[in-house]
DNA sequence: CACTATCGTCAAGAAGGTTGACTATATAGG
DNA sequence: CCTATATAGTCAACCTTCTTGACGATAGTG
C-alpha cells in the first residue's frame, strides 16, 4: 500500500515539549487501561478511575474530592452518580455535618483501587527498564520540578 | 482559613509517572492557551487547535489529515466543520479526486498556526531555562525514547 | 461491466465538563 | 437570638470531543 505511506509522510509536523508530554501521556493511558481490562476490571472511564485515587480508606467528604481534584462540585457529583450506579462508591451521611456527604469505596471499590495501584506501579518499573534507573530517576526530578515551577507562577 | 488547607492535606494520592505526565501536561496547555488567547486570537478548542498543525501550505486532502490524526473520519469531519465556520479554514474540490477535499488554510489560519508555533518555541526554551540546558536535552531525549519504546510494543 | 474499497457526509449518542438556579444547613455579627 | 452570608449537595440545560452506523458518490480492479 504506497499511497497509505504517502498520507503519512505528508506535512512536517512541529515537534515541541508539549506534543511529547502529550504524546507519552496517552501511550501510558492506553497501557493503564489495557492492563486493569486484562485483570477482569470493567473500564470505568478516564475521570472516574481518576476520582477513586481520592477516596481514602473511611469515607472522605464530598466536598473534600471538589477542594482537591481541580472540577466544579457538578462535574464531581456526576461522575460520582457514575461510581454509585457502578458499585464502586457509596453516599453516607456526614455525622459531623448534616449538610455533606461522606463518599466511601465499597468492596469492590478497595478491589479496584488496589489493582490499579499495583498496576501503576508495574507500569513505573517497566519505564524504568526501558530507559534505565539512572535516567528514570532524572526523567521523574525533572517532570517534578517543571511542574513546581510552573505551578508556582500561576 | 483553615479549613481549606484541612481539605488539601486529605487523603494521600499515589505518585507515578503517568500522573506526572498528565499534569505537566496539563500545565503546558494551560499555558499556551493563555499565551494564544493574549495574542489574540480567540480559543478554538484543543483539538480544533490540534488539527490545525496538520495542514500543510498548498491544501492537504482531508483524508490524509484522517490518516495522520489518530481520529475517525467523521471526528475529523466534525473539527473541520468548526475550523471553516470561524474563518480558519476552507474546503476547495481536489481537482484529482471528485471525491475528495482539499483543506486549505486562510490567511487567519496562516497567523494562528505561526503564533501557535513561535508560543511553542518560546514555552520550550522557557522550559529549558527552568531546568537548564543539559537537564531538558535529556529530558526531551527520555520522552522521545520511551513513546518509540512503547509505541513499537503495540 | 460489475465489485469493492475509499472519500466525505449525516445522524445519534456516549463521556466529560461547564454554568445557573435552588434547597438545606452552618456560621458569624449585631 | 436572629439575621445575613457562605457552604454542601443537587437538578437541569448545554458545550465539546469523539464514537459508531448508514449512506451516496466516485475510484480502481478483475
Amino acid at each position: 500500500m504506497v499511497k497509505k505511506l504517502d498520507k503519512m509522510t505528508y506535512p512536517p509536523v512541529e515537534d515541541h515539549i508539549g506534543s511529547r508530554l502529550w504524546r507519552l501521556s496517552e501511550l501510558w493511558k492506553q497501557e493503564f487501561d489495557a492492563e486493569m481490562v486484562g485483570l477482569g476490571h470493567t473500564y470505568f472511564g478516564e475521570a472516574r478511575s481518576n476520582l477513586i485515587r481520592y477516596i481514602g480508606p473511611g469515607g472522605v467528604p464530598q466536598s473534600v474530592i471538589v477542594a482537591r481534584m481541580k472540577l466544579s462540585k457538578q462535574a464531581v457529583q456526576q461522575l460520582l452518580d457514575g461510581l454509585v450506579e457502578d458499585g464502586v462508591v457509596e453516599r453516607h451521611p456526614d455525622p459531623s455535618d448534616r449538610r455533606g456527604k461522606l463518599i466511601m469505596l465499597t468492596q469492590k471499590g478497595l478491589q479496584v483501587l488496589h489493582d490499579a495501584n499495583r498496576v501503576k506501579r508495574r507500569i513505573d518499573r517497566d519505564y524504568e527498564k526501558c530507559i534505565g534507573p539512572k535516567k528514570f530517576a532524572s526523567l521523574m526530578q525533572a517532570l517534578e520540578d517543571l511542574a513546581v515551577a510552573k505551578a508556582d507562577t500561576k
